[in-house]
DNA sequence: TATGAATGAGAATTCATTCAT
DNA sequence: GATGAATGAATTCTCATTCAT
């Protein structure tokens, strides 16, 4: 009746793989442009050239689709921070991870809007990600942080502020690049002024 | 025919003034919610406990609620920058503004999600206001940055990017409100913290 | 709780009369560009400059509003062909009652065209007065007319198609007046054309 | 995301051509009953058995599906007036005008009712088919009925009004049809008695 | 696999009418 | 008499989804 969906695992052929992608990649267009609720599947189908009903072949519905973009997002939204190393050089490692983030808003904004309209609506399909997965990394990474400060190696600072903080400058380019490509100069490149001014600030803030 | 509507002056009456309202507070937190395409009239007739035709008594349609809400939301958008005064003390001046618009993130969190859902949705409806309404405050506002910067008063950073920075981290503790109640730990009050971190962030910063 | 309605004939105040009769105008204007179900109680009340409320003070409903149309138009439809007198001469007489139509035609084309939108619906609301009064009439008139016929006096005609030709060429001068303005040579008056065209047409036809 | 609307023209399938004729058929009978404002989608989905749905899946709307049957309607209209031949013999080309015009009244009785809403509603859709598709027609036919006269083979008549009166007298038939079956004593067939009529009428007018 | 055809549920909006003053 | 306020019942149209092939 219907093709593999997400958690059948028989064997994809390269076909399904190929539409498979194809649609996830409309799909990350519309969701992140229009929110879950003002998308709709027409617009995915027309980015996929493909047609409705074959679209739900591969998916079993709007829901599915951008539940399969969503796991596919949390996989990754985690790495940057994960990669933050306690044995590290503090700063290093912090200026690092903004780097890794920045990199991420300038790869994958869509991914970004994604994730911030999800947010922005109440996060009800990722609460559970937030409230387990991601806050025990922080907490993790935070009594990483904590204990940088309390040995000397960088300023005292609120350590989940200090994440937060990232988060916001960084994906900021993303999620608001349409107000900042607006407002910043002509020919200015958005990403190479948010490096240098980042590098800047958590190095005046974080030197001890 | 229809109750006075935007555009239209007539004195407006108790009761119209009493509705309006009740459908504008109504309609923020549905459209902060679920963007302008994710929202019913039957959201929104409901949290005001009307019908949805009395709500069509009062504004002409959904578009003239949001573009109402939009308007009045745009009026108060650049008051904390136009305050930066040209003549107080750089650094106080860049305090204040923080604290300014911390305050509103934490006072007006749906006017806030309201301007973020727009802006992620690419800015449909603000574009014109953005580009220049905005655009020519934060270029004004960018000069006396630049000129506290050439007069040794304040570290070098670039104007606009400072300027960006102080949208992301303020703006990221009402549009990503979820997100930081649900790390945080419990019976920590957000805007304390974040307040106090901002303070260090920039004094740090901007101290020459 | 209301005031005086078609059928209760309490004596009526010189301002009701006046606005009975400003909503009738109103009324016969825009159900005769727009038919009664494409017509609707806003615009009515807009073009007499009433509310919708104070409209339905005067007159029941849109149905009310429209049957006291039609009456006053049906008592005065049957006029022009009561007149012709079966004692008179036929052909002054046949052509007096083209000119009758003909002027009608032209003082009260809103009213043609009011009858003509019902009957092109099916007649619903004046299927009796036609059925009855309006058929007697010309039963009994066409008894006339035959007469005259066999008396000699004008050519051998079916004196119903005749009635229907006199209705229908004098009619469309209103009911497609629009049609008949965008085709005439600029500066043509219609019914000066059509009066000549008439009588020459009535004449040649009947003259024995 | 739907099919074949006009305008776009790919090949139509069986099933297309079949159903879009049944929603043409279906439409034209509401809307020659009610004219475009008094109709409903409800009623032209009931009267071809289909689901609203489905007939806006085959047209984009009431307004297409009205659009349609307009300009399938204008193509055939102008088709007998264009048939009057120059260089025929006058009387019959005139008389056969009136033929084809009465035989369209008879077989087409909704186009003609449908055409007539349209004229009496002011012609909003149909005012530049009439200015200029129309009236060049009948400029044209004008002039040769105008040099049949100037040549002396028909009497002396206003061309135009000609015209308006052929199309007035068979016109009326479909349009009234309603009033004239009432009237009409019981058992007479209008057009057999139309026909004969108008033949009297246009030799006794039209001969020299 | 793929798609043309079809639909029930809902969305925005209109409209005749009623209520209350 | 007059009107601001309110609403139930349509009405047009959209959309996720299903059906049939």
């Amino acid at each position: 009746m219907c093709a593999n969906r997400v958690g059948e695992h028989k064997q994809e052929t390269r076909i399904q793989a190929k539409n498979r992608a194809a649609i996830k990649r409309a799909a990350l267009k519309v969701f992140s442009e229009n929110g879950f609720l003002g998308s709709t599947l027409d617009q995915i189908a027309a980015a996929c050239s493909m047609s409705k009903p074959n679209v739900l072949y591969y998916f079993s519905g709007k829901e599915a689709i951008h539940r399969a973009l969503l796991e596919e997002l949390l996989d990754n939204w985690l790495a940057p921070l994960r990669h933050m190393d306690p044995d590290g050089e503090p700063i290093s490692e912090i200026l690092a991870y903004v780097d890794r983030k920045l990199q991420m808003a300038q790869e994958f904004p869509m991914e970004s809007r994604l994730f911030a309209n999800e947010i922005l609506q109440g996060a009800p399909r990722i609460e559970d990600f937030i409230r387990h997965d991601l806050k025990d990394l922080v907490d993790e990474k935070a009594a990483v942080i904590s204990g940088w400060v309390e040995a000397g190696k960088i300023a005292q600072v609120d350590p989940y502020h200090l994440i937060f903080s990232i988060w916001a400058m960084t994906q900021h380019y993303a999620d608001f690049e349409i107000q900042v490509r607006l407002i910043l100069p002509d020919g200015t490149d958005p990403y190479e002024g948010a490096s240098t001014y980042l590098h800047t600030l958590f190095v005046s803030l974080l030197t001890p």
